[in-house]
DNA sequence: TTAAAGTACTTTGTGTTACAAAGTAAATGT
DNA sequence: ACATTTACTTTGTAACACAAAGTACTTTAA
């Protein structure tokens, strides 16, 4: 199946796919923004995060802000290759008969 | 997030898109071919199926050719729509900052 | 006529994942 | 002192993925 192969096992969820999609268009985004415009428990963010990271998809710059910690996010070049990959792939899979 | 809730829980796996992808260009196609051109085992190919038929995304026909059984899927209405939706909700994600 | 192989499963077993909820830690606001 | 915020980690449960083996019936081959 063209395109099939292209699928990356790291995106079937669409948590990772969501927190992707944001940061392909956008460069560290926070923590916290994460979890409210994906509507998602700490918990269930958190461990999203950790299997990105733990594939270095994902680049991360922790600090303080006023005195308060604030993680950020950003997509790092491996991710975003990943990434088209996969989208590439989905779109053979979708465009094609044979 | 715009898009995100769109997509369909069922269509998070890489096999069943592939199922579904497939299916939605072709009517009628064999058990035997989804297996061949997903590269699948029995097992893991008929649970997948399975699951899609639980949710009346696809159609089924059990018939003999020759002597052999030979059952064969078409999407379902309801699928085609599920199908068209989440790949809506996949587009307006990926197209959009905001 | 025993044996192998095809078709489409189901069952079994193991390991991975998803998720909510609760807990943690360090600092701030009241 | 106490609640709140931020960003987690831990815990526990349920769902899921998958390969491998088993099932049932048939056909073809030796």
């Amino acid at each position: 199946m063209k395109g099939f192969d292209k699928l990356n096992k790291a995106f079937d969820s669409r948590v990772r796919l969501g927190v992707m999609s944001i940061l392909v268009v956008n460069d560290w985004v926070k923590y916290g923004d994460l979890k409210e415009r994906l509507s998602l428990t700490d918990g269930n963010l958190a461990s999203h995060i950790a299997s990105l990271e733990k594939l270095s998809y994902l680049e991360v710059r922790k600090e303080f802000v006023g005195k308060r910690p604030q993680t950020s996010y950003k997509i790092s070049k491996t991710g975003k290759r990943a990434f088209e990959q996969h989208l590439n792939g989905l779109e053979e899979l979708l465009k094609g008969k044979q």
